[in-house]
Parts: C-alpha cells; sequence; structure tokens
DNA sequence: CGTGTAGTGTTTAGCTTCGAACTTTAGGTT
DNA sequence: AACCTAAAGTTCGAAGCTAAACACTACACG
C-alpha cells in the first residue's frame, strides 16, 4: 500500500502561514504579484492536505489511493464499469506500463478482474467487481463526510461562487496550451 | 530527472467535463452534494494541470520538480539559506531517507552544498549555492508568468474573492485535526 | 492474399521514495 | 564519570513509477 505520506505532512511543524510565505517570497523576488501568489499558494496547500486526508481514509479501507483513483475513474465510466488499461492509464495520468502494474495487484486483491477483449484481441478489458465497487462506495462515503466538513464555513452562496471562481480557472488551463514562454494561448 | 508526467495528463483526451464528471457521481452515489463536489473535483483538477505545467517549466531550466521544491523551502528559509535535512523533509512531505537521496543529487549537480555543523556534530547543513539560487529565481520568473497567465480571466476582485475563500478553507485544514470518523474538529 | 503500419498492452532496467534498522552525537541522571 | 535516552542522518531492502524496447493484433494497401 503506497501513498503513507499522511503523518509527516499533517503536524507540519514550524511551516509558516501563508501570509508569512508571500511576504519571505516578495523579498526574495520584488515583481511578485501578492494578490497571485495568494491564490496558488493556498491552492498548492489545500491540495497537499486534501491528499494526506484521503490517503489516510483509504489506508482505513485496507486499499492504497492509488487503487482509489482506479475504482473512481471505473465508475465514473458506468454500468457495467469497464475500461481499458490504456484509457485508464490517460485519464489518471499514468504510464501504461505503471498502470499494468497497478492492475496486476487490483486483481491480485479481488478489486477487478482483466480479460482479453474477444472482439480484439489486442484489447483488454479491465472491470470492476462488486468487491471493488463495495470499496468504492465506502472511499466515497468517507470522503464526502470529509469534504463537506472541509467546506463547513463557507455559506451556501460563498461556496458557490468557489466552486465558479475554480471552474473559470480550470476552463482556462483546460482549453488553453501553453506557448513557448508558458503562457496560456486559447485554443479556439 | 523525475516527473515527467507532463506530456500524458496535458492532452487528457476524452476526459468528461466537470459538470459530467459530477452527473456521473450522482448517478452512483445519490446523497452527494454536488455544491460541495464541484469544489473538490475544480481544485483537485486544477493542481494536476498546475503540476504538469511546473513540471514542464521546471524541465526546460534542467532541474527536477522535486529539486524546485527544495530550493524554494531554502530561499523562503531567508538569507543565508541554509536548513537541515530534517527540517527539509519535513516542510517538504518526505522521509529524511528520501531528502538524503535528493541532497546528494542536488550536491553532484551544484545546487546546494552539504557540511557537518561543527557545533553540533550530529546536524547536517544544506546551504543554496549562487547557482542553486540562480536556477530559482529563473525558475519563479517562469512560474510568475504562468500564474498570472492562469488567473488573467478574474478580475482583481475576484481574485481577492478566491484568496479569501482558499485561505478559509486552509486554515480549517490546518487548525483541525481530523477525528475518527474523518471529520474535522478545532484544536483551540 | 501477403506485407507494412499503427495501435495496445507487457516486459525490462533504472530511479525515487518509503519504512525500518542502524550509527553517531548530545544531554540528562545517578 | 558511566549509562540511558532522545534526536539527526544515513543505509538497506522493497515497492511503485518512468522510459524505452518488445510482442501481438488489426487493418489498409499493393
Amino acid at each position: 500500500m503506497a501513498d503513507n505520506s499522511a503523518d509527516r505532512t499533517a503536524a507540519a511543524l514550524g511551516e509558516p502561514t501563508l501570509e508569512e510565505q508571500i511576504a519571505a517570497y516578495q523579498r526574495e523576488f520584488q515583481d511578485l504579484d501578492p494578490q497571485v501568489e495568494k491564490v496558488v499558494s493556498a491552492l498548492s496547500r489545500l491540495n497537499r492536505r486534501m491528499n494526506v486526508a484521503y490517503s489516510r481514509q483509504t489506508a482505513d479501507l485496507g486499499i492504497s489511493n492509488a487503487e482509489w483513483e482506479v475504482l473512481k475513474a471505473l465508475v465514473l465510466s458506468g454500468a457495467p464499469y469497464r475500461m481499458g488499461p490504456g484509457e485508464l492509464a490517460k485519464r489518471l495520468g499514468l504510464t501504461p506500463a505503471a498502470m499494468t502494474h497497478r492492475i496486476d495487484r487490483m486483481v491480485a486483491e479481488g478489486l477487478v478482474t482483466r480479460e482479453r477483449d474477444e472482439s480484439n484481441r489486442v484489447r483488454v478489458i479491465v472491470e470492476l467487481t462488486p468487491v471493488g465497487r463495495e470499496k468504492w462506495l465506502a472511499a466515497m462515503r468517507l470522503a464526502s463526510v470529509f469534504e463537506e466538513d472541509l467546506l463547513q464555513d463557507l455559506s451556501s452562496e460563498e461556496r458557490h461562487t468557489l466552486g465558479e471562481l475554480l471552474t473559470r480557472l480550470l476552463i482556462r488551463v483546460e482549453h488553453a496550451q501553453p506557448d513557448a514562454g508558458g503562457r496560456l494561448t486559447d485554443l479556439d
């Protein structure tokens, strides 16, 4: 079971506050926009914390975070919960090689099955087992409690605003490609 | 040079839109709050995209994302840019073992120096070299262009709002510990 | 029909990380 | 002083990932 970085990052002793960190960056790099940096730093820190929380939860269920990602992708594909290793790899941002090994493990643990596609014998079909689906559901229940709790201090309106602003950033990143200088340029 | 997941996740062929993804989750898991899920999913996707962008930029400079993280921590500590391996490991969320190896590489590449602390011979001091500082600065310049561009579509007011909302989430995660059920409970 | 070519998944070798055992030093206790 | 305990880093073996080479199947084209 990988991804046990849980308790190392959890406490985060002596880590500077966001404000302190931004002030330090400004000392070292004058033309930094503190407003931009605040958003970016908060995003990155938040994500680290969230991953730690998820790792802890999945570990409690006896699966790794990596395995949870696979389960999520399969469930998202809808019944009958089948996908090829290649597509899974693309979705999760892994090499096909890594996917092969990950599926090996998950087959051994009974979370998925792997069989050749008889109508096209190059392809392989990875299918969620009932056990795998149960694990996904259990992880989902834990995750949703955590997520609800994370947003607890925000009003419904604030949640909406946050969702919209983040979606706009996401759209900008997903519908654009960086040019040579790293700038994002629209595709269409 | 690790962290070359750049071009695999960049295109993200066939990935469902955020809305589609949330709709799919709701079909499989009824008591899911779509508002919460939207925020969380957007956060997680955004971070993946940003990491891909950073990886590409650091690769262009001939360093890995991992090395950039070390450089950032050292610069943040302020002049004379010295830290012990243990503290670095804690900041970056790594085991001391991993830190040892990472420093090995960075010493070999001339980014940092490693020496024993003569006043306390158990300790080791990792110090940024001028070359390391230059690499940090170059990476920082690239990153700030990308970040400014990422937020391009948001007005100054929207940036402020986003920063504040994210900070509140961060505070909730950083000042709390999860209880047995995964809920976040205040410390003070 | 055979052959070339593209697409899929697996295998192999090397690297990075983790967990755990180990070494060295500092500092307190008797 | 001699010992015990804690703290800091390193070493060791196992796990997981990447890139690149490889094997197999399907399909188009002569």
